[in-house]
DNA sequence: CAGTGGTCTAGACCACGGA
DNA sequence: CCGTGGTCTAGACCACTGA
């Protein structure tokens, strides 16, 4: 199948929110009338409908209707916790400028220490990258991304210094399926401090982030740093049946 | 229905996962063998799978298997931003002793900033709390809940001080049902300053959090500011179809 | 090739909300 | 009461994986 009927009735359905056709608190047509109106079952309106959910669009309510909980300026001018987009990716959407300065590309082995806060086999060979990236010029991240030697061999310099998720997904044809992210603050170390854009302040806000491409392996590890000033994460939940 | 067979076999699962018998990225049985042994039609089996998923429990591999990315140490000592939980939900949780003094009680009406930061509506009637939270004895988050009147009409001393969202749930029938979540850091003001336990640091992380009640009324804006030591957020990303 | 997950259908029954 | 969403079924066909 090319695109899934889902897909397509999920992205209608967004693109109508986000454009203001369903604005804050309406309710989007019943389920039996979305199912009539683009001709296909209940179970796959349904199944749209929560993706949607997911990520924050609608709340269904039984008895009710679907509610519209968007809010555009609220949900969009952020970094998405929930969410698997890169900093360019995300550049484009939210309008800033990124660029991306390679400052040391080595060959590593995967110590007993990584392993355990990374999940990457221990003794593997892997990739490490650091990276200072600006938003609008100004020095606002520092990455330091590992990726494993056997999924990720190389990447040459021109990749690491525009995207390396372009070049994953496109030249490999590896693709992040799950994702993990841990958000802590620290204080500001050295490097930090020549090389962020700290406005004054001694802290900076970590983004640990483990990933699983689609044939299962944790293949790369990443520790952000990023300077307060565009610390900004967004994140929606739901409550879940049989939470604890 | 009392439970749904979907949360059953997703408890089953989980629990399973979360005891080892599942271990990280091993393979669950198929989900034929999954509706077989549960009695339980295919489909609702992958609805239970999806909640895994959705979670970071599992990934699932068209023509392969589910394989388990859970790993217990990594994903059990965080708050979860992906998830609603309470603090104290959170502290019980993580074995950590949650005491809460309440600083102030007031009634108040929703302005024009406040209604376009936090979605309430202009001119309501709102009941603010400002409460310390103090975790393990140590001050570390200074919260300021925002609830419409019209729904919480008021909070007892008592429940302010152990957990608002038990009262709501238990006493006032009104559940949380969505939930958007934006995480930043600040500069830490003279209140932080004055009632936190900041380690010597000069910021603090700002959680902020919009909430729906299950009438999908948006009902309650909340600001926490973190204390850098226990700021520590999870949260689990899947590809979504049609991305941007 | 057999077995896996991914999509989709048509229909059923239930619980809930509001008129 | 009717219309809404919530759950569940049985079965179909597809795409992908790995032996």
């Amino acid at each position: 199948m090319a695109t899934a009927k889902y897909e397509e009735i999920y992205s209608a359905l967004r693109t109508g929110i986000e454009r203001g056709e369903y604005p804050f608190l309406s309710f989007l047509p019943s389920e039996n009338s979305l199912a009539h109106d683009f001709g296909i079952s209940r179970n796959t309106v349904r199944k749209a409908l929560q993706y949607l959910a997911s990520q924050g669009y609608v709340q269904a309510m039984q008895g009710r209707g679907i509610q519209v909980i968007f809010r555009q300026h609220h949900q969009t001018s952020h970094f998405l916790l929930t969410g698997i987009e890169s900093l360019a990716e995300a550049g484009r959407r939210l309008g800033i400028e990124v660029r991306t300065r390679l400052l040391e590309s080595s060959m590593m082995t995967v110590d007993a220490d990584l392993a355990g806060r990374s999940g990457l086999p221990e003794g593997a060979s892997a990739l490490a990258l650091t990276r200072l990236r600006l938003l609008d010029g100004r020095p606002a991240i520092m990455d330091r991304n590992i990726f494993l030697t056997e999924v990720v061999p190389q990447i040459p310099t021109k990749a690491a210094e525009s995207s390396v998720y372009a070049y994953l997904e496109n030249r490999l044809g590896v693709g992040i399926v799950s994702s993990c992210r841990l958000a802590t603050i620290e204080p500001a170390d050295e490097e930090d401090l020549q090389y962020l854009d700290l406005s004054g302040l001694d802290c900076v806000g970590v983004v640990e982030s483990f990933s699983f491409d689609s044939a299962g392996v944790p293949f790369e590890y990443t520790r952000s740093r990023h300077a307060p000033r565009t610390f900004s994460f967004i994140s929606t939940a739901q409550r879940l049946p049989a939470q604890r």
